[in-house]
DNA sequence: CTTTCCCTAGAACATAGGTTCAAAGGTGAA
DNA sequence: TTCACCTTTGAACCTATGTTCTAGGGAAAG
């Protein structure tokens, strides 16, 4: 990924409601509506911007065309309509997993992914984390693979969970059973 | 799903440009785009086929909003941007492996998925099956996972493939290896 | 202080594109 | 035939929305 120019709060700002525009709404937002949502107080200050941030590669226009604006990804291809779903770290045996804190991340994400709508509506704080060796095989989850969490204190018999094993110091995936006062833990695929 | 009115040829070619126009484009199309393309003589037509079509519930309309014509799904959720691929049968051991003949398909897809653009991008003729069983849980694919597959002549060594095995008779998922005359078949999951 | 460059203002302009209307054409039931 | 209903025409209308222009503010360099 080729390194991207650093960009003003003002356009940060612009990119982030675009995005935001186009996942909430399913088609990109005008030059006005940037100007409201932003707090802009003229079109050709929005106008202004979007011609940097067309020229540092961050999206291209569709010249006289209605809301043909197009959000570019790092590689330059289309993007932008899926929600935005932020790879929070890396599941590993032997490693302490990565989780949210009282209020929010402490990191950053080491990369962001899109998922299909239907897989992300209703859902809130979902977050993924990247799985490295192979030592949850028997949940059917390789190297590299990605793992989508859904933070809940709902939890459900036969769910699957992230678990922190303290003994053995590592996290990996379960199956969750209650059976009266205790809970069991069983290896995710029921195959192995 | 609930069942849907009949469309009119008209309706039809209609759904199915805007589709063609959010994949391709990245934002609905306009009124007279979808005159054009269909060659409909007057917007006052489209736009008398687009009410219908919205009382219906194929879609759905932002009045007085450029372009703001939304695709609704079976569920009556947003969607339509995204490429999609047609889920052509199914792949399990025993059973024969449902392919493109030569001019196309001889079936209708059981049903469709909508593909990340980047996962679909420059590749062509794509098309998915879904799998019955566990027969190829070697090769990390379980019970109703979907298989993506690409038709193509280009194989090179470690490729995985589909693979007709006419002895077992079973269709199954095997890396390909060329070695001399021979042709090595290797299970897809080296873990196992 | 003056110049230069980047950014902001506010308005006006031009057209892309949704909406509406009155009239006419087709088709089937009665 | 006549009536009722659905569909098509072609045009006009209106506003949503991209674009452009001129002037001004502010900061850094000279």
């Amino acid at each position: 990924m080729k390194a991207k120019k650093k960009l003003s709060p003002k356009q940060e700002r612009m990119l982030e409601f675009i995005r935001e525009f186009m996942a909430d709404n399913g088609l990109p937002p005008t030059v006005r509506d940037i100007q409201y949502a932003c707090g802009i107080s003229s079109t050709s200050v929005v106008d202004y911007n979007l011609r940097l941030l067309q020229r540092d590669g961050f999206l291209r226009r569709r010249p006289d065309v209605a809301r043909g604006i197009e959000l570019l990804d790092k590689e330059g291809r289309s993007a932008g309509f899926l929600p935005q779903i932020p790879v929070m770290g890396y599941i590993a045996a032997g490693e302490p997993l990565p989780g949210p804190s009282n209020d929010g991340w402490t990191q950053e994400p080491i990369e962001t992914i899109e998922l299909p709508r239907h897989m992300a509506d209703s859902k809130k704080n979902l977050y993924a984390l990247r799985v490295k060796g192979t030592s949850m095989i028997d949940a059917l989850i390789d190297d590299g693979d990605l793992v989508l969490v859904e933070p809940t204190h709902d939890v459900r018999n036969g769910d699957m969970m992230v678990a922190w094993l303290k003994l053995e110091q590592e996290a990996t995936l379960k199956r969750i059973y209650r059976e009266g006062s205790r809970v069991r833990l069983q290896p995710a695929n029921s195959q192995m």
